[in-house]
DNA sequence: GTCTATAGGAAGATAGAC
DNA sequence: GTCTATCTTCCTATAGAC
């Protein structure tokens, strides 16, 4: 019954979408589901916005920023670079044990969006995103301690989000906190072994 | 028409489901559209599973075999442990990049398993099969070379699926052929260094 | 065993009263 | 802007004739 300006409302809206797909998952995040969540009626969901595709680039663009806004916060650390890449881990480690859901969500978006034609080049913009971002905390990582990496740094970004992805990804799936802790730090060692002291 | 045993009707229905996922998406794959794709009408499904679920624990399964028939293939190589590492690597690549569609299935379908409480034991299982397979592979590539390793085996064995998971996952979806190229090499070296010559 | 026909429900989207 | 009621389509699963 109140009256809510179509901008805060769509704000609404895909912030129920994302707690839905935290709590159920993406396949369960209908337009029914979500304006409950949200307290609306389901007719709501179409004068906020124009089709389901256009709420789910919404909620891509929120999350990756999201994702981004968290890594940058992750550079604050003090000490040795060895300390820092350590610091690094062990935080965004840290926020995934505490957040598995909004995690999975993430991997659940991509491989929604990458099947669906209208959404596909808006997954690719997200992952590339995430490359630039790894760039830019290897990079200043360097800078900030005064030392130069032995690869070059997009490979490092690369290898980077991989083996973050790739550990998440066990970890969710296996659900075994000390194997997938051991197999983090050994990518740790071997970050570590990258830097050139100058 | 033709009157099929049960059982080669299930085989059938298996290995059209495997086709309409890799083509279409988990999510194309209904019912209907998996009977269309093995010529077959929409009851037949009905007297061949006993439900959807049924028939998903079995496209499970043979994907989860199919992987480590492969993995068991890559074993091979002759030459040194460091060509025997990249010539693995090499392989798992190469096929890759050759069925890329196949790959992201296995990623949908622990997914989609995850979130659906019936399925869930089954992706733990297919997860802890990989592991399992990977440690054996890695056991057995430094017996055959007479070498040892500088970390425990589970724990390669879990970096090892985590690297590959991660730079699977950023080449389908970044689809960056030298980007991926460049960080997989990257991987390869840290494995290399894990070896103690004897 | 094999089929057609249909039940029964949930999805995205819209019409039209207020 | 906001709602209820409904359209249309697609899903899994079943009934019942052959």
């Amino acid at each position: 019954m109140p009256r809510i300006a179509v901008d805060e409302r769509r704000d609404l809206l895909v912030e129920a979408a994302i707690r839905v797909m935290v709590r159920d998952g993406v396949a369960k995040a209908t337009t029914r589901s979500i304006v409950a969540e949200a307290g609306m009626a389901l007719a709501a969901f179409h004068y906020s916005f124009r089709s389901k595709q256009e709420l789910l680039e919404n909620v891509i663009g929120t999350i990756t920023a999201h994702t981004l806004d968290l890594a940058v916060e992750r550079l604050g650390a003090e000490g040795s670079v060895e300390h820092k890449v350590r610091a690094a881990l062990d935080s965004y480690w840290q926020h995934l044990m505490a957040n598995p859901g909004e995690h999975r969500v993430t991997y659940e978006l991509t491989q929604y969006a990458l099947r669906h034609p209208g959404l596909a080049t808006v997954a690719k913009r997200q992952y590339e995103a995430y490359i630039e971002g790894a760039s830019k905390l290897i990079d200043s990582l360097a800078h900030s301690s005064d030392v130069t990496w032995t690869v070059p740094v997009p490979v490092i970004a690369r290898y980077l989000i991989a083996v973050m992805d790739g550990l998440t990804l066990l970890w969710l799936n296996e659900g075994d906190d000390a194997g997938a802790r051991a197999a983090l730090d050994l990518a740790g060692d071997h970050l570590i072994s990258l830097i050139r002291m100058s």
